[in-house]
DNA sequence: CCATAACCGAGACGGTACGTCGCGTCTTGAT
DNA sequence: ATCAAGACGCGACGTACCGTCTCGGTTATGG
């Protein structure tokens, strides 16, 4: 499995006419590339538009008309190479959320991707703009794939329609980013598909509502 | 609530001898409150050692004589401010889970703490003895609160004993923390419980057992 | 006297055949006289293709297309401005060096080519090919004229054969670029004659030869 | 013969007192050699702050703090190289003349300095007052001790009152600049020899008085 | 008359170098 | 040995503007 999959680039500044030079779409590859090779070796606080540009062997500038700022470039970057998710569908929930969740450790083997996302995170938080994009294109994405299985689950009867679906989403996909984030514990895909049975259960049994109801 | 509470200030270099001028103790109480007033409104890329010297009216080498970095500053300032976790102990798992994960909860209000995590756990990739405290001091700590309880519930007989420990401690906290990284939805206590339940249930009816071995 | 006179624009690079749409010639024109006007008021540093292009009502590339670079826009515009040097033949010879430096000095006090004659030679000095041009038009064409006129008075028996030719042409010439240089005092025709009189004088009594048999 | 001798180095920008961290004292010496060492193999033109910075293995801003502008690290460059001109005394003017000149003449044997020259005299129309301190500390400087010369000559009796003395100075000297600058012919002390020759018979004979009188 | 071809202006591109900000460091003089 | 003050060295920034390139349209010549 290669990080360089899915998507063709998504111009983020699109030309507006037809006139003047057209941009070497050779750049955009490169720097994706390059941001991702830096990642992978070093922390994200060391990299910068000039490591990125160097390393793509390209300019400031050209980088900069493509993106307005580094969280810029990296944010497009971790969208273009981790893609969009899908839905699975194969007619069993748990097998589906199996999937989506190992997909998602699967991302994480890559230092690439540990290694940007707190710090991207951290930087969002000055550009309200910036992480609307990437909430959207990385992180709505896979929680609306995962939002799809459970929906068609309970269409199916798999599951019944009363569940919390907000926090059985986040109870999905949370450990494998927590681990992401302390590191304290490896991430594979046994502790993905362990994740899913976890919340299957607690699911199941729904003991929610019961405690409730009885206090 | 506030978070400048628990603990005296431990120096985190001990001075060597009983000689020369002695440091300003206040310098220290006024820097990790600079540090708190400056996250409250500003995101972690913005912190600088200047501007915590400037708030706290002191000077860059005063703080330098006491932290090495400016990840130091911030690391010795949560673990002073949110302090080491205790281990609730009512005789109920499921008391005792909610109490400490609503404490966690209510941590997560102060936008100074979910301003500082995610910035400050990417700087600490390039420190790992600085890392290595702050996991030791806030996660750790925390985490082996959590794993007394589960333990006295084992040993109460409430829960049985062959449960994946740190999956379980991963399911009980990781919510709150992904929900204070992506900011997607809340934090709240109810979420907080809410989670301490999801847990039990998939405890409790031990799905995964039963799945690997029909499997 | 104006400095856009003397010869037919040359074309630096030949029109391969007689197919396509000709080029405007006035643009040639216009260019140059561009280049004199904006080195009259700014320094030669400031002067650029885009300036050029601008001041002179055309695009980049229509420049281009003619000179390869800006020295070369420069060199074409002072060989055509300056034109060739003619040699002067009175049948005195101080009389025809004196027509001949006074010709130098007076086009010294057109401020645009003491503006552009230092950063020029320096520009020159990344282009061999261009200062061979340079050299070759500009400067060997006045300093043989001016050798003619030697050689003229020579033949005539005004000046004994003896002389140390190449040094008697810098001695004519220097100190009316040296003064264009470094503007310590002014350049007028005066001082072309003066310059003039002394070199004839140094010559004359011929005290090199004298002091070195002596010796 | 070296460049880097004669005088200690004057800062252009004093410190005003004693407060702060004092200057690294070797960037000085180590931007002006950068500056000769990359002036021998290219030309002026290629000369940029951050070559200088990278050669002088130093950082732009350390430059810009002791000088405002490029133009003003070559200037400085060459005063500190060339030094001050000393005023030879031998009690013959032949003899101090040639002194003189062929110190002016050895200078452009470093490649340096005829590179830097043109160029730096171009860069300087836009800059007065660094104009004014070159020309003051370089070229005045050198045309003093070169009056003086002649002063002492003239109290001695040696040569007479009623010389031009300007146009006199220009005559020994420029002829060695011509050169330099046009590189048509070698800078050499011959050259710088018979150029003082041809001067002093040109005073002597003092045919220009009698070429007006008889006009 | 149409095809060819080099011209034209317009304007965005890639890149060098700039000038600056602001970091963490270092030194001084006094406490 | 500490303190505040402040200049320093430097990494990186964001930008200006250079010369280059590509475009769509124009204008002559040649078949």
């Amino acid at each position: 499995m290669t990080l360089h999959h899915l998507e063709p680039l998504r111009q983020p500044a699109v030309r507006p006419a037809g006139q003047g030079r057209p941009r070497d779409t050779s750049i955009d590859a490169r720097a994706t590339e390059a941001v991702l090779e830096l990642l992978e070796s070093a922390p994200y606080s060391s990299l910068t538009m000039e490591a990125v540009a160097a390393k793509a062997d390209t300019s400031k500038p050209a980088l900069r008309r493509r993106w307005k700022s580094l969280p810029g470039v990296v944010v497009h970057t971790l969208i273009e190479a981790l893609g969009p998710a899908e839905t699975p569908d194969t007619g069993c929930v748990h097998c589906d959320l199996v999937i989506g969740a190992s997909e998602v450790a699967d991302t994480f083997s890559f230092s690439s991707v540990t290694h940007a996302l707190p710090g991207l995170l951290s930087d969002l938080a000055s550009d309200p703009e910036l992480r609307e994009l990437f909430i959207r294109e990385y992180f709505d994405s896979r929680r609306d794939a995962t939002r799809a299985v459970f929906e068609n689950a309970i269409s199916r009867g798999e599951i019944h329609e009363g569940i919390d679906m907000e926090l059985t989403l986040d109870l999905v996909a949370a450990p494998l980013y927590y681990r992401a984030f302390f590191g304290h514990q490896p991430i594979t895909r046994e502790v993905a598909e362990r994740s899913v049975l976890s919340v299957l259960n607690g699911i199941a049994t729904n003991v929610w509502k019961a405690h409730h109801q009885a206090g």
